[in-house]
Order: structure tokens, then C-alpha cells, then sequence
DNA sequence: CGAATAGTGTCTATAAGACAATATTAG
DNA sequence: CTAATATTGTCTTATAGACACTATTCG
């Protein structure tokens, strides 16, 4: 209910004036993950001004005002610290809103996060805004580096990443438009950090009705070390796997 | 990255004055759902200010900048707007946001959805705040009586309901503090929309770990048509439902 | 050739769904 | 008594995971 505030607010509310109001900022941050030699990586940037001067963050940005909405302002704030001014193949979602009023030192910022897959993109050397970026593993990062929140927000991601590989095909959206299933698990693999069964996980996400539609055609070449060429697949039209595949369960409970 | 602006930004921003910025409002909005007579309902307020005069509207307000985080925030909106100091057994969790520059014609304003579940709450008469709220039956919801966007949100929150029940304990948020195995079956029906094989259903809630602890005790009687009392249950210390329990499958894949 | 890998077959334990059966209670 | 309901039992079918096997390709 925008704007429309309960009791001994009401009255001022009806002649507003925005300076008047107690200063809030809207942020919006990206957690950019990708594959890069088979590991996962997050996009950083190294903070050139205080606070945290120096450590890493998420790559993220003022909100427009009256300007554009939330995706719009994450996918730009992606594309200036990449460098990158096409997005092609990415797949963002907002992940959630982080509000506390202690997160930023200097006053109230609520940060909208998002959440982007993205296929193996090149190293963010080019533009100027992008200079401080770079791709981190995710598993070796200390948590203990990232200013403000954002190893929350990290894990939240993480989180997040893990849990929509179950029942939506999005874990495509590391590869390219056409992959094949080993490639496809060796995202799984990554992103879950457990090895799984290459047969009945070849067999399983075939059967999971829209998610793969073979191409026709294979790799020219077999996998580094042997074995026969591997059937290229596109994504097919399900935008949720059912069944899903699930993660091995967490042991005991 | 809160306040870390890119490229042409950052000049003014060590000169930081929220009164130069322009401004965006940042409110919290409560999908409140409750079960009443075997029915989902939401709680909505009239709306006694323009825009939107009149129209139903989910509860919410103004974050109070500096003092409050977001989830606190909701929890003080659903207070006020129901008219309980205590909100006792309530599940609050945040939605996600909506910050499309036109969805309000004053300003930009982003809202933090959440969404509630909540067991049968009173009618919400008392407080003078409560005096235009009520819950109102989501299924037969005109979308078009809602302001702002807030049809979009309630669509979303119920997608979100949906989905967390099948793999979370918190349809036993809409209970009390003991219920039975039919009651919580009664849960999954309403939000789900679908009937559910009683046998089938009594064996899955039982074999799902950490999902009901039985208190030992029975109801005092039978249900109201006949039928033998049954068996009370708690919550189990499982957070998460593994397996799930899967809704029916939205036919052809 | 020897090793690694893509893809398929097979078997078993488990789970889901259809249905039946029994016991208990309301009216 | 009759109907409704809680709970348990049984059976069939689908699925997950373990494992084995074949064919293909790299070095």
C-alpha cells in the first residue's frame, strides 16, 4: 500500500513533501554467478571509496528515481561493471530486499539484490566503470572480505542458485544455447558441489518432460581424454522441471 | 553495493545530501493470509485517501527510515492494521519487491512485499487504524478491485503459498499450536484448491521426517458429520519437508 | 592398445496413488 | 442403525540409485 500510512501519519502524508521525509536510498546489487573452468564464480568489484575502502562487494548501484524499474536497474548496473553493453543469454531475478537500517554506516539504504546466471563471460577489462571488477571462485572467497551485508546476500544467492537448479531448467543458463547433458551435469556439479551419477543423470533429465530437445547433431570432437562425441540438446519449453531433480538428500534429517 | 556508484556518480556522492537526491519512497506491504470457515482469505484495507479512493488495497506503509529493518516493518503494519498488539504464531517472511517507476502516481515507490501466514486471526474492528480492514475470500477477489498493483503482488503471494507448502512445514502456521492430521489436510486443500486422498495424505504427513510429533492426546470429538476423534499433532523440529509433499501434477507436464 | 567417457540396460528399494477394510463417533 | 470419518492395509505403478555393459574416441 504505497503511500498510504496508518494513523499519525495520515495527516502529513496528505500534503507530502519528499524533503521533509526521513531520508531512505534504494540500492540495487547483483550477484553475477558463472562457470568458469568448471568452477563457480562471482562477479566483485574492489571498493574505491570509504566505506570498506578496498574490500570486495557486489556490483550494484543507485536506483533511478522515476527512471526505470528494479530488473532494469540491475541488468545496467551488471552490464556497466562487466563492461558489457549486451546481455545476451543472461538469465536475473530479484533474490530479495535487504533492509536493515545499520547496514550502511553513512544512512538507511534498503538494497534490492538480484540473482544472475550467466554463461562463461570475458574477463571485465574493457570499460572504465569495470576496471575494479572481476570474477571470484566462490568456494575459496573469504566471507570476511565482502563489505557491508553482501556475504549474506552471497549466501543467500547461493542458496538460492542451488535450490532453482532442483525444479527449473535455468541451469542452461551457464551454457550455451545448445550444450550437451555432460556439460549440462558438470553444472550441477558445480553449482551443488556434489558429484553425480552420470548415467542416471542422463537419463533422468531426458525424461523430465520440456526441459531438453536434442539438436540433432553431436560435438565434433570427443571429451579431452576419450570417449565417443555427446549429443547436443536445446532448452526445451518447460520453465519448470517436473519431476524435479533433487539434490542428494542432507544426510540424516 | 550501497552507495558505491559507478563512473559519473561517484563525484557527488562523497558530497553525499539525501535532500539533492532524488527521492524514493520505500514502503512494506503484508500479504496477510489467514483460514476462516475453510477458506483462504486476505486481509485488504479501504483505501481512504486518493489514489485509488475507495479500491481495496493490501495493508502496509511507510518504512521508518533509520529505525526499523524491513521484516520488523511488516510485522508493525499487520499490528496496526489488524488491531492486535500481539501477533502470536504469525509466520512473516518477505516476498520480494516492486519498484516499477509508474506503479504509484506521486512518486517512485518501492515496496517491500511480505507475505503472512497466520491461524484464524479476528475480525480487525477494533483498533480506529483497523476500522477499514478486512478479510476478504481470495477466490472470489475481483483483481481489478485492487489499487496500485497490488493484484500483481496477491497473485504472487499466492504462487509463493502454494509452493511452500510443498516442501516447508508452514502450513501448520495456519493452525494452532496442536491440530490433526485432517485439519492440516484442510489447509492443503484450501490453499491448493485441490481435494487430497485422506488415506494417502495421513501416511505422507506421518512418513516425512521431523514433520509431526504426536502429542498423545486426541480431539475431545469426533468431527461434526461422525467419524472416530482423532490423533493430535505438533511440529517437529524439520524446517524443511524432504520429500516434499507434491502437489498433483498441472496435467500434461 | 588402454583409459576415459557417452549412452543404455537391469535390478532393487522406495514412494505415490488407487482402493479396500476396520474401527469409531454423530445424529 | 446409518452415514461419515480416522486410520491402517494392500496392491500396482513409477521413480531413484546402484551397478554393469557397450560403443566410441583420445592419446
Amino acid at each position: 500500500m504505497p503511500l498510504s500510512a496508518p494513523g499519525d501519519e495520515q495527516d502529513w502524508l496528505a500534503a507530502y513533501d519528499p524533503r521533509e521525509y526521513p531520508p531512505v536510498a534504494v540500492t540495487v546489487d547483483v550477484v553475477a554467478l558463472t562457470l568458469r573452468h568448471g568452477t563457480l564464480h562471482v562477479l566483485l568489484v574492489e571498493r574505491g571509496t570509504p566505506p570498506h575502502l578496498g574490500r570486495l562487494a557486489l556490483p550494484g548501484g543507485f536506483l533511478r528515481a522515476g527512471r526505470e524499474n528494479l530488473a532494469t536497474a540491475a541488468a545496467r548496473e551488471l552490464a556497466e561493471e562487466t563492461g558489457l553493453t549486451e546481455l545476451p543469454r543472461v538469465h536475473l531475478e530479484q533474490l530479495g530486499s535487504y533492509g536493515a537500517p545499520d547496514r550502511d554506516p553513512r544512512m538507511h539504504v534498503v538494497s534490492v539484490a538480484h540473482l544472475a546466471f550467466a554463461p562463461d563471460l570475458p574477463d571485465p577489462q574493457a570499460g572504465s566503470d569495470a576496471a575494479a571488477a572481476a570474477w571470484h571462485p566462490v568456494d575459496t572467497l573469504d566471507p570476511a572480505a565482502l563489505a557491508f551485508d553482501h556475504a549474506r546476500i552471497l549466501a543467500d544467492a547461493l542458496d538460492r542458485a542451488r535450490a532453482k537448479l532442483e525444479y527449473t531448467p535455468l541451469a542452461a543458463a551457464f551454457l550455451g544455447p545448445d550444450f550437451t547433458i555432460p556439460e549440462l551435469r558438470a553444472v550441477y556439479e558445480s553449482v551443488w558441489g556434489d558429484p553425480l551419477h552420470p548415467g542416471n543423470f542422463h537419463r533422468k533429465v531426458l525424461s523430465v518432460p520440456g526441459f531438453l530437445r536434442p539438436t540433432g547433431d553431436t560435438t565434433p570432437h570427443g571429451s579431452p581424454r576419450g570417449g565417443p562425441r555427446a549429443r547436443r540438446y536445446r532448452l526445451g519449453d518447460a520453465d519448470r522441471l517436473h519431476p524435479p531433480l533433487l539434490r542428494p538428500a542432507p544426510d540424516g534429517g
